[in-house]
DNA sequence: CCACGGATGAAACTTACTTTCACCAGGCGT
DNA sequence: ACGCCTGGTGAAAGTAAGTTTCATCCGTGG
């Protein structure tokens, strides 16, 4: 009998699976049937029941409660579980992702499917580490400060700024956006110091947004740029820059990844905001929250 | 019916854990409870028997193993070995990083964004590993082929909406999106065989969206929703369902997990149709991008 | 107010797991 | 060679875990 195997089971190191076998050939035969099955294939183990593996280790249930012992474990259901996790971990490897970042021409949708997602959280997880949460945090300060908060954004743009606006809102922040240029010139004209407006565009270079970004400035408010380029012209007209990290290859996937970038950036901002003021943000969110609630339709439900 | 219903019960891959949290909507109180214990903590859920877990749970293990039944399992120990298995595969927060949904009162910006961004990124890898290939792939043929789309969406699901609406339309597909419910509707009404409805709801509750969704079905349009939920209402009025894997805790990040995760279905459809016709998509995606040029001022330069 | 249907837990039941124990085979001292 | 000991083994008993059934409860809508 196998003297060693309570002392190196308490320890167990590495894999589980390396460690059976290990002892493997000092445990009695009839416990080396049933190690062997185990090793081989622990997934398919995992699944078993233990009168199961025991018939097919051509053992009883008894020898296979000892192979547990002698392995370390407490009982069967604790051996299952954990090879159960070490086949889990183990299966890791043929992930054969598509990480590069362009898609080829005769993909499939799954694989389609993969490199986006893959590109998109990334994009996020970028953006992430690259902002600077000083600067995030001076605008957060603006922002909450702010008497009222202009939010520009052409095109793909624009239904981040749109989505900034309406955030916001919510937590009852005076904020706009505007979708044209003219009143978002107009308005722009009136705001004054201790405002804030934010300007968003990809590329850095749309026209219509730097220039209302400018005219803000001129009349005195904080101007932020959420860019993907931090040289780009947009940067010389705001006090503040934030950058996303989206690194677009092709037109193709186009704007998704960088979109989300963007609103990864919103999104802090307004959690910064929103962390300012918890109890006014709260009520606020609950109130807007019930607003629509007779909209909504009986919740979820079990199916028949 | 909703014919995906059954399937991504069964199918049910990427996630158990994400799986889990699409349905906790959809389950009784008492299941509920379990489910958040589970989803909480799956390693330790695994390690428990089931009297234990019910206990925990503060219920029955009627209710436990219910609630097996409800996540297609077959019973209590199958779910405790996924559950070891996916605890197993997720060994990834090497930092103490705030994974938990919530972020903690005095949480300061750089936590706070690091928090963002990590579930951010996770809901879009988890939504793309929970999608079904086969289903996008008869979406997008059925884009493809459509006289017509139709997007509806309300609220900020709306702005997703509007996006897809944009993308389609950029690649020369006809399609509009409908930001009020009267306008919508009429529009529904004209839609007919080989029309497309495509309707967006984080919750599936949104009772709009689902009424529309509801019109377009019987005028013989093929339906599609995106939800986070598998099991809510919307899901009866759509032929094909996709889901995204969101999973909110509080309002608080609110809904911008959810759009990411959106988004990026969206995205993926996009690419699907575009990659279906490659050289008239780019041809269409060029001549745009021509159209907005002159709209940006002289590129990327040096700063003083 | 009652009928209905879903949600729930107590208890009965089944299956899985664990322990006990008797037996067997081989080693070994006399 | 004979008993006697020892470790290995499975049958069976015992215990715990998992599953099903069913009566009850509670909110909902007629």
């Amino acid at each position: 009998m196998a003297k060693s195997a309570k002392i190196s089971a308490s320890h167990e190191p590495g894999g589980l699976i390396v460690h059976i076998s290990g002892l493997l050939p000092s445990l009695s035969p009839a416990e080396q049937r049933v190690a062997r099955l185990v090793v081989s294939d622990p997934a398919a183990a995992a699944r078993r029941t233990i009168t199961d593996l025991a018939t097919a280790a051509e053992t009883s249930e008894a020898t296979v409660i000892r192979f547990c012992r002698s392995v370390g474990m407490d009982g069967y259901p604790q051996l299952r579980i954990r090879l159960a996790a070490e086949a889990a971990r183990r299966i890791e490897p043929p992930d054969a992702r598509v990480v590069g970042g362009d898609i080829p021409p005769g993909a499939d949708l799954a694989q389609i499917i993969a490199t986006i997602a893959f590109n998109d959280a990334r994009a996020v997880e970028e953006t992430a580490e690259q902002l600077d949460p000083a600067v995030c945090e001076q605008v957060v300060e603006a922002i909450s400060g702010a008497g009222r908060i202009d939010i520009y954004g052409a095109g793909a743009s624009g239904f981040v700024a749109s989505d900034f606006q309406q955030k916001l809102h919510r937590i009852g922040r005076i904020a706009f956006y505007f979708p044209d240029v003219h009143t978002a010139l107009t308005s722009a004209a009136l705001l004054g110091r201790g405002d804030v407006a934010v300007g968003i565009s990809h590329t850095g270079t749309t026209s219509d947004v730097i220039e209302v970004l400018e005219q803000a400035r001129t009349r005195g408010a904080v101007t932020v740029a959420l860019t993907n380029f931090p040289r780009s012209p947009i940067t010389e007209v705001a006090d503040f820059v934030l950058t996303t990290a989206a690194r677009e290859t092709t037109y193709r996937s186009g704007a998704t990844a960088s979109r989300l970038a963007q609103l990864t950036v919103v999104d802090c901002l307004f959690v910064g905001v929103a962390a300012r003021n918890r109890s006014r943000a709260r009520k606020a969110l609950e109130a807007t929250a019930e607003a629509v609630q007779s909209h909504r339709v009986g919740a979820n439900r079990r199916r028949a």
